[in-house]
DNA sequence: TCAATAAACTGAAACGTTACAGATTGCCAT
DNA sequence: ATGGCAATCTGTAACGTTTCAGTTTATTGA
């Protein structure tokens, strides 16, 4: 009835972390009981489940990440692949803020797959698939017809994209609504009695240029207002491209009252380059600009903003992973999200 | 003497991702053969290694991670541990794309191991010591006496920090020279005739706040200028706080003719809080103000600005930790960066 | 009483890698 | 010839986990 018991892990379980067969050792179990223990399987008795999981509490077990994950080919990661060159600042770390949020409380961890300007936007994505080395994928970025969700769907890789396809493929996304946002800037600014408007788009490419400019279009129309061609840059460039050719397009004649933006950064090019021309932001122009935190009040009062928050799409985009690998239907883990009303500044309480 | 080859690897290894068993089978050797010619070990003929090599290349095998952690604790990552709530924004995606674009060459991942205002910050430390997640560390928010620091040493963690340790430990670190900033930035102001100046420091505690209150002081004996208290806020604290505090000391009598600041952000603050009292900057005060991107000259041209490349930092800190992880002495793996000069605006050239 | 069944537990094998401790061969000096 | 010795190569075990296929024990039904 005795059992022999020299585990070579029970015996040293002093020097090393302890692991599954430290934990059989203490109480008298076999090993896959108490694997099982640990889950809640169904075949284990409630007082030995209980007693497991107290003493690997007490000791302070932790799963082994590589023998978990060379066992059953769960990397318990989630990967953030990211442009390393294109990426706007202030979008990238309140997406990772946000994803970090979620994933906290999970066995996830995060792990930053760069890709730069020189690659192929596909060899990350090649990677993390061929070598498995996450279970579920974030991309931006996102194009109408993506060649890097077709491909993951294709292998069977969870994923979430910020921003929306249009492929006819079905996907978790979370997307900020880009044309609400074009019509209610270019709303405002009619309101305001600017009628000749430019629009500092996204990247041709993305998808949500097209959103943006769908609005910026049917809104034009709505209210009676034309267009002033303003798309030899978008948000991509420069700013001293975007601010220079501002400056040229505020010095002709038939120049722009009003600016929709599609970046916090550009506005402040935008800005520079209407003053470059001897204009006033305000008297003869107004601008709208999406911006992701609370500082464009703070460069021109006279600004109107419209807040798009990353943190919550990070945020969303995490779950939706998780919940795509979880078994969730993918179309069930999409979101558009409303803008937010433009604002314009309110001066502090107590001047 | 022939052998038998029935590795079920080696016969199936059409459908899944070849490892060295597919390998094996396909040239013939044994594993272990296969193993050792991969890296380049002595006592493997030149032409199996480099026929073992070919077929590897060709058939693009990729050395399984989890085996690999499992068998040799190796983990092949790198994590970068960040404080969700604190970190100011830029910093933040600055760092990671230096750290990746570093990591991008070695088979290092990175991950990003958070923690938040709430929890103590050697929790995240403890859990990559304590479960071995990691190969290096990368933490910021250094103090002089950092027990996380102290903490890694103990534990023979290879980590690298971002700004420098006072308690006589040696370890590799990244750091930029602030207190040369704080004295360059006020002799700049003193050259221009400001004599009474403010410093918005960044979060006591930190070890660069302390070379930042030194270097201010001694170029204000030095210049025989003096200080205008406004140690109630730091670059920590809210951009409502610091402005409405910016504010309150301009109505003073007393009130700063120059102001130190180190941080992008909080600087437009302080230029916020300066013009709510109804003075200009430029001609009532001056502004020296530390920046990562050159986005304060389009603020206020009138701002004069010390640039700090985190994305240096970045890959600074990244290439220590592999150093220190590859054997290399910590101690020659330190690096304080010089700080640039002072800029003021110079406008565009064809205005 | 005995088989059948359920409940609770268990050992062994496998995931892919590396390290240990041999094997096998050819070649040289004796 | 033969012992010795490099130079190459090899099988086995182990890392920590989960899964498969049992095994043991107690309980039930007749």
């Amino acid at each position: 009835m005795d059992r022999q018991r020299t585990d070579k892990n029970g015996e040293t379980s002093a020097q090393g972390r302890p692991t599954l067969k430290t934990l059989a050792f203490m109480t008298g179990l076999g090993v896959t009981t108490v694997s099982r223990a640990l889950k809640d399987a169904p075949e284990i008795g409630a007082e030995t489940r209980r007693r497991v999981q107290l003493v690997a509490k007490q000791i302070g077990y932790r799963p082994n990440r590589a023998g978990v994950r060379l066992r059953t080919g769960r990397t318990n990661v989630i990967s953030l692949v990211l442009n390393t060159d294109r990426e706007i600042m202030s979008f990238v770390s309140d997406i990772i803020y946000g994803v970090s949020e979620v994933l906290a409380e999970t066995p996830y961890h995060l792990i930053v797959t760069p890709y730069s300007r020189s690659q192929d936007p596909m060899e990350p994505i090649r990677y993390l698939v061929e070598t498995g080395s996450a279970d579920g994928v974030i991309i931006s970025r996102t194009q109408p017809n993506d060649p890097r969700a077709r491909y993951m769907l294709e292998h069977g890789m969870p994923f979430a994209t910020h921003g929306r396809t249009d492929m006819g493929l079905v996907h978790p996304y979370h997307d900020f609504d880009n044309h609400v946002f074009a019509m209610e800037a270019v709303r405002r600014l009619a309101s305001m009695g600017r009628h000749k408007l430019a629009l500092l788009s996204p990247p041709p490419g993305l998808t949500y240029y097209g959103h943006t400019l769908n609005g910026f279009a049917d809104a034009l129309s709505e209210v009676g207002a034309s267009e002033i061609p303003f798309n030899t840059v978008s948000i991509d460039h420069t700013i001293e491209q975007i601010r220079t050719r501002t400056a040229q397009v505020m010095r002709r004649e038939n120049r722009p009252d009003g600016f929709v933006s599609s970046a916090a950064a550009a506005t402040l090019a935008i800005v520079a380059g209407i003053e470059d021309a001897g204009l006033k932001l305000g008297r003869d122009v107004d601008v709208v600009s999406k911006q992701s935190s609370d500082l464009l009040h703070l460069f021109r009062p006279e600004l109107l903003v419209v807040n798009e928050n990353f943190r919550l799409a990070g945020s969303d985009l995490a779950r939706s992973v998780l919940g795509w690998i979880g078994g969730a239907a993918p179309g069930s883990l999409q979101r558009l999200v409303a803008t937010s009303e433009v604002q314009a500044f309110s001066p502090p309480v107590s001047v």
